[in-house]
DNA sequence: ACAATTATGTTTGTGTACAAACAAAACAGA
DNA sequence: TCTGTTTTGTTTGTACACAAACATAATTGT
């Protein structure tokens, strides 16, 4: 059989090869071992369960910004995007997207001409209550496996690195 | 003075919650609590440094994509997505950001038409060389004040709920 | 050999995420 | 008051991230 010599090309993992040229410091660079890297696949994971578990379609930011503004409202949407971790032009968007699905309402500001108001309309209110439950599974099933130990350890550790 | 306590836009502010039906419910949700929230917000903070220490402009991504490529190549332009956790479509915009730089080769696999064989340039392997050492600290600084325990905590328990 | 299935890659569409340029309103200091 | 600064929001452009539809090549089962 005629398997092509090293063919990395498929899913075969090969020995760590040390390429031609000064690789020591590479060695020491293992992208499977870098904080970045499972940061990202974390919350990868996390948003592929939020996906596979909510019923209607959500994304977690939109769900983020109907929760806050459930607390926070009336709220300008500068807040609402301050308060959910959105720059102004990311909370734009997903505000946009959440008027143009009857979910939030938008008015002016009438002492300040530059706000914008933002409010849960009914049927807004309603998608909360029907998937605060929902919300609350999907947060469990992503810590997973973790211990209620483990889970307060890692919600610590990443408060801190925020 | 940052974050005005409370932006409910101007004056009157009710006390929220108590709308009819179950809102005891709410009381238990808090977002600032949720582990999707501060995974997506870690993610967010390592990126912003990433960007601000590296000098020639490359994303996390695309890094990621050059370090495994110096590793894997010559690799299939799937095996690099499944390697660095991207889906196709993510890896080939990637990928074709990276050629267009001239950072990556691509040629056709002579025994399977259908890959796309991938290779690192001498451009492509040079920028990986010259910013390792800021990979590394990039690394050292997204952990922030964490002890050497803590960071290896965080790690071992990321790694266990992806 | 042939048909069904699987693997690999492309394209399109939607949705974050953010920088940068822009506009308009509010505010502060001289 | 007037002027300069800050705040709030919009728009444009680039870059992940992924679903879904598509195309083609390779593999498998019979």
């Amino acid at each position: 059989m005629d398997v092509p010599a090293k063919d990395n090309t498929s899913s075969d993992d090969g020995s760590p090869s040390s390429t031609s040229g000064g690789g020591d410091q590479h060695a020491q660079y293992m992208l499977g071992e870098q904080i970045g890297f499972y940061l990202r696949q974390a919350n990868q994971r996390h948003v592929a369960i939020f996906a596979s578990l909510i019923s209607e379609k959500l994304t977690t930011t939109q769900w983020a910004a109907l929760v806050k503004l459930k607390d926070l409202q009336p709220c300008s949407q500068g807040n609402l995007g301050r308060e959910t971790a959105m720059d102004m032009a990311t909370i734009k968007g997903v505000v946009d997207r959440l008027v143009k699905r009857g979910l939030v309402h938008t008015a002016p500001d009438p002492t300040d001409a530059r706000r914008l108001v933002l409010t849960l309309t009914a049927e807004g209110e309603a998608t909360v209550s029907r998937n605060l439950s929902i919300a609350l599974q999907i947060s469990q099933e992503t810590l997973g496996t973790l211990s209620p130990a483990e889970r307060m350890m890692l919600m610590e550790l990443l408060r801190k690195i925020c």
